[in-house]
DNA sequence: CGTGAACTTGACAGAATTCAAAGTCTGTGG
DNA sequence: CCACAGACTTTGAATTCTGTCAAGTTCACG
């Protein structure tokens, strides 16, 4: 372990995380949201098996059969491909309530590997059983279309953003999101340990290493925020998010000091 | 109409087109694929209507509540959405047998604008009455999971691409990726007619408009292909594949001439 | 305490945008 | 049928951004 203790159990295994689904605190995330008791029980029994991953292990490795989903019950994940010029390309971060694979269900194998960025515990659905039980579920079925169709609308939002804001924006972006979902799973938005090398964020932000650098060091010396190592506090959440927005007009556009 | 008579059925509505799901000639790429006679006919009476779209007219309207999903019968869409910045994003383009809105389920709200390039023919299929058939047509529901799963997967290649990739390779990838397209449609793959203007192109590459002029001007002078207005023919296929394959030695890297 | 990986910093070069202007096509109205 | 206005497209020069190359520094781990 290379953390200081997590001040929340998004990055650590907790007994009251993997009871069950009925009592999974991330439910309302993840498929059998909305399932009735019966319904529920049937799914779990079915579907959900847990098991933890070591920090490095792959869950899914891009281009292998594509048999299961993983739900992500604790830890953090990377989605990565090799890209075609032996570089890493880094498509996304899975936090806890998040589904992996969706992307291979319609082509039949992974399209990207998952790599545990920390000591995590997932939860593993065999597809075959819940098209099975989606047969004469209709919820069920309704459900997984639901979280398809968000992903793709997520994908596109991300891809339209990565494609089109510069250097600070996205990493502005980045380091709110992060915020944002770690305080929708209970930690703080603010104050937070990246468990991602900056590598892996320069990977998902298409630019450098250097450039990741740099721009931290720039965002530090603006007073937006403060980084010690990976560990991260957001002190100007509203300059960050100007920055983060695209450059709409010439009003107040927060200009980043160099020196 | 702007365009010189397309050289196949691509971009015009034709009678062999409208008839039915059955004899539809982009049965395979949509909906109903793989549908039996029964269902099919079921599906058909259900779900499925036909009308015709004028160029410039949007199909479907950005954070406007979904109601249903369009499949292209003939025609082509940009699918487009105002950036923050007050500028357009165009994420791509529908050509016959894609289907539009899936990216609307699980949100309850179109995502982005769909406006003809051309005049059009879609089937219109409302969401309600398809859920009522999938609820007890299983294969259908699959199918629907196939697809959005599919999209996903595909919007995250062209994330990766787009953001790792550098002017040259994107507009490479394009012209070939459209000549493909067209190709599975039975035209040519190598001599089209765009139906999209330059600021749809730099919008979907993430360009300005003088880098892709400049890019076709520079292509055109190395002879990889031939342009005029908007007829495109691509003179060497092979030299754009290895232009628009990210640079991964220092082979054979083919070096574009300016002057 | 040393070693290697991860991270930071600086100087420079290349790529793409921005700004500016000229040239071309399209569709409308006379 | 032709002329005109506006949109679309092309081209050029200067600027800005980000990547590349090269050190140097810090951190993690043995």
């Amino acid at each position: 372990m290379n953390q200081s203790p997590a001040p929340f159990s998004v990055n650590r295994a907790s007994a009251a995380n993997c009871a069950s689904c009925a009592n999974c605190r991330w439910r309302a995330l993840c498929l059998p949201s909305g399932l009735a008791g019966g319904a529920l029980d049937e799914f779990e029994r079915a579907v959900a098996q847990r098991r933890p991953v070591a920090r490095h292990d792959r869950v899914e490795i891009g281009g292998a059969p594509f048999g299961q989903l993983h739900a992500v019950l604790s830890g953090q994940f990377k989605l990565q491909r090799a890209a075609p010029d032996g570089g890493m390309q880094v498509l996304g971060f899975a936090m806890p309530g998040d589904l992996l694979g969706l992307d291979a269900i319609g082509t039949g194998r992974y399209a990207n590997d998952a790599v545990a960025l920390s000591e995590c515990v997932i939860c593993t659905i065999p597809y075959a059983s819940l098209e099975q039980l989606m047969a004469h579920q209709p919820a069920l079925a309704r459900r997984l279309s639901q979280l398809l169709s968000a992903s793709l609308a997520q994908r596109q939002d991300q891809m339209l953003f990565l494609g089109n804001a510069r250097a600070p924006q996205r990493l502005a972006r980045l380091l709110l999101d992060l915020g944002g979902r770690y305080s929708e799973r209970g930690g703080s938005a603010t104050d937070f340990q990246l468990c991602m090398s900056r590598e892996d964020l320069a990977a998902y932000l298409a630019l450098t290493v250097e450039s990741v650098s740099r721009l931290l060091s720039m965002f530090k010396q603006n007073g937006l925020l403060a980084v010690s190592n990976r560990a991260i506090t957001l002190l100007d959440t509203a300059g960050l998010r100007a920055i983060a927005a695209p450059p709409a007009a010439t009003s107040s556009l927060p200009v980043l000091h160099s020196a």
